[in-house]
DNA sequence: CATATATGGTTTGATATCAAAGCAAATTCA
DNA sequence: TGAATTTGCTTTGATATCAAACCATATATG
């Protein structure tokens, strides 16, 4: 090992790489402590679903809609979407305007759930957030949202909401 | 904010919601970058292995080790491990030291083709990293690792090394 | 109008991930 | 020493995720 290339640690390595490793592990801890609190078999994926909802007061959404905002594939939110409705957390009906769309709607159960979600992450919230930077955060999270929407721009097919 | 903590809108949820959202976003974002370019079938959790093992000089570790670097559990390590052996990229075998432990080695395919993903890589980073905000990543960088190490301390069986 | 392209949704096959349960070896302790 | 606990690894079953291929409907173009 250690030939005389000075590049095996090629300067795109070490800042970058470990950026977006913290950013991927960040996103495992945070996701798998979300998901041992939540009820039942409601997932990460599913909350964000839920809650997107309710926050914005939201009536109907169309189901690529919800793709492009949590940033998967349609195939991807088929999936969630579908299992959503199995447990009666979502309904889902043709687009009247558009014969290949559909409409997704939250249930009064899906409207529950999303509340007892809420009652279920308050503890660890509320033991946690103290203790977290909360004053550095949101500058974090200003660079956060611009390298996602520079990576964002750089998609092969970015979908332009 | 001019509601004080009265909302239904509970204290936690906008400001932590909002960041861990925007984490998940950029992690399935680099994710998926990523994956489109690197070869094969190498995903990003190999990558991450094939790449620990040569940045740092590394010549072999135990699974567990593996699995707490990256912060994943143990039966997630041994799917990927057991992926890459089959594929060539590590071999296997007994920690002497240990009965229960196993030991992982890169192969010489596995270093090779570290290398081949650190090229695949390059273009698309150095398209991508001049845009990026790279003064306030630092910065960025330890607010998102204190918090890791904070959530980290409250998980229920933290795995101390 | 007719063909071509774009868009919305689904399906398939592969990978990663977790929790939980299980087995084997090591360590602790009574 | 012998039993209890811990640690390392695997397996199983569920969910999320992607890319790619597919169908149906909409829109654009000739």
């Amino acid at each position: 090992m250690a030939h005389g290339k000075t590049s095996h640690l090629t300067p795109e390595d070490p800042p970058l790489f470990t950026f977006f490793l913290e950013v991927s592990i960040l996103d495992q801890l945070v996701g798998t402590m979300f998901e041992r609190v939540l009820p039942n078999g409601i997932t990460r994926a599913q909350f964000g679903v839920l809650n997107h909802f309710v926050r914005l007061g939201i009536e109907q959404k169309a189901p690529h809609e919800l793709a492009t905002i949590f940033q998967v594939t349609r195939g991807t939110m088929t999936s969630t979407l579908g299992r959503m409705q199995r447990n009666g957390l979502v309904s889902i009906g043709p687009d009247p305007a558009d014969g290949r769309g559909k409409q997704v709607r939250l249930t009064e159960h899906g409207k529950q759930m999303r509340e007892q979600c809420i009652a279920a992450i308050r503890p660890m919230i509320t033991q946690i957030a103290p203790k977290l930077p909360l004053d550095r955060m949101p500058a974090a999270l200003m660079v956060l949202q611009r390298i996602r929407r520079i990576l964002d721009d750089h998609r092969p097919a970015n979908p332009e909401e």
